[in-house]
DNA sequence: TTGTAGGCGTTATCAG
DNA sequence: CTGATAACGCCTACAA
């Protein structure tokens, strides 16, 4: 089997030094241009291809970007990816993807791995553990370390650095308010736990269109689920009870699984009840009724979140720093599941 | 802001030489303990990593695995990808996953991006536009230069390298195999083009069963859709005039489009039509009715696949070449589509 | 016990 | 016009 080959090889075979080679691969007008075609010639028919290695090695950079998210089995995390390849590759980066599974370790390790030599930067949504340890170490240490990141999404309120987000609060008001002026006034939440901080926000949101319209809040309305698993046997205990005309799903799998629910409750989506969603994905599209939801545009994030990344990878060095917030809007895509 | 720490600083600040830092830091028994833990107590401070890059280059290999899909927007890839990562780093492997979104170039592209030195060897489903043009030049050639690459689901026959599939159209003939088997006999199947090497061999499975089952293959019960875009409308069309009794959908998004077709002609799913799909994802799990399908175990493909990739890598290089080609077994997941 | 030197593949600088 | 040399960061055989 054929090994890769190297200016060497070349320089060998042709009888000539290496910087000559590699003057003549640059079409460098030192070189005569009989060597030039000579040189060029040979390394074509070998297939030689600079080793990127040898070069991140030299440049001390790699001109690759990492991406580091909980989850690739989300389809919004994966629309963010589009965006940030879009982005990346008009620059002339190239993306590294990388998934923690929502762990914390595997974030961690994840992390350094590519940060030792794999990535000048990341752009990266933390892992729900990582919220919830509330340690952020691995993340300051890359960055003190030179290497930008850019959280996105999921992010970290303590931390200084770049960060793409939406307004989930008003993203969550929209709905809600959405619900409201379509006339519903018992209108139940379906939530994640606190440490969630979009899940949080999301709550907040609504608490506040709620309270903006004069309407109860009720806690018995708000459920807060913890788990993925068992959350439709959490939403059907939840709604055995309640008479509600509308619930707000803050992601997907909720806003499904309460349809289920109502369903065999024999109850009719819009019509008894009305349905909105977070995050706008091939299940919402696609159900029946087809899910009205709130977008996040992913990939607008991603495209947005690269942006900031490059800048910052491509800012002279003596340039003070800053950081930006980046909120990118929401916006309200209305289907079947509402009146 | 800090610079990465590199043995040559830490040599320098603590006045002793590159080596026995490099050393000290490996516990070499070579070095005095003092030195050691002096040593190894400053790199911690000054949070020293050795830096990949230089290693890879150094040790000619990566320790890490591209995965190469056409899609990341795509749960089975996603799973696959779940399956690789598992094996690959408990040996110790880490993995870089890049989307060629379907198009050839981005697969040349990134392919090359990875073989110049991100990584030792790769797991690839080749791309739409590549299985259109036939063009496998980027393959050979990274393979020519000796990095191991194994195929999976959108395989090419004329490649000699390990692969990773499951029998599609096995799979198929049990999918229309339980259609027959609840007593269906007019059965549609909804496909894709033919150069969509697993949507051709699905379609051979049908037909098989139908012949196997002695039931009349009707040209005007295949439906072939090129894109999905515009599938809704393209079933709707198909579906028109037909009367069928069931239907098999090559994958998800044809299932649930079919469905929302019949149910808006007020036909039942399964009652009036029974509809079982292929690929086992979040769509088919949580739609209403929620469809029978073929599990193509994403996971246990992508496990097979690094490991098969990392025994190659791991081989002796005078071993003699052969190559495997794994057959994952699919198996039929009932659910409430089909009687 | 510590240090020196060479090399992994590349490029830039400078000398011939 | 061509080539030698040093450097990027690390490791290791060998020398001191």
């Amino acid at each position: 089997m054929k090994q890769k080959v190297t200016l060497k090889q070349i320089a060998k075979e042709l009888d000539v030094s290496i910087s000559t080679v590699s003057k003549a691969l640059k079409d460098s007008v030192e070189i005569s241009l009989d060597t030039r075609q000579k040189v060029k010639a040979f390394a074509q028919l070998y297939n030689y291809k600079p080793n990127n290695i040898a070069l991140s090695l030299k440049n001390r950079k790699t001109k690759t970007i990492g991406v580091l998210i909980p989850e690739i089995v989300h389809h919004f995390f994966t629309t963010v990816i589009g965006g940030v390849e879009k982005v990346a590759n008009e620059k002339g980066y190239n993306v590294i993807i990388c998934s923690s599974n929502n762990s914390f370790d595997k974030e961690v390790i994840n992390l350094e791995m590519l940060a030792s030599g794999s990535a000048d930067g990341f752009i990266l949504s933390v892992a729900k553990e990582t919220q919830q340890r509330k340690d952020y170490h691995h993340l300051e240490e890359t960055m003190s370390q030179g290497m930008p990141i850019v959280l996105f999404d999921r992010i970290i309120d303590e931390m200084v650095c770049d960060k793409v987000i939406i307004d989930d609060s008003k993203g969550a008001q929209t709905a809600t308010n959405h619900l409201i002026a379509t006339g519903c006034r018992n209108i139940a939440i379906i939530t994640t736990v606190d440490y969630i901080s979009v899940g949080k926000l999301r709550t907040n949101g609504y608490l506040k269109a709620l309270r903006a319209n004069d309407i109860e809040i009720r806690e018995d309305y708000i459920l807060k689920i913890e788990s993925i698993e068992d959350c439709e046997t959490a939403i059907a205990d939840f709604l055995a009870t309640k008479k509600v005309d509308a619930i707000f799903a803050v992601n997907e799998l909720f806003a499904v699984n309460a349809v289920k629910v109502l369903q065999k409750q024999g109850k009719k989506v819009p019509d008894d009840v009305a349905i909105i969603g977070f995050t706008d994905g091939i299940l919402s599209k696609h159900f029946i009724p087809s899910l009205t939801t709130i977008s996040q545009h992913g990939e607008e994030m991603g495209a947005r979140a690269a942006k900031l990344l490059i800048d910052k990878l491509e800012a002279p060095d003596h340039e003070p720093e800053e950081y930006r917030t980046v909120i990118i809007d929401t916006s309200l895509i209305e289907r079947a599941s509402t009146k």
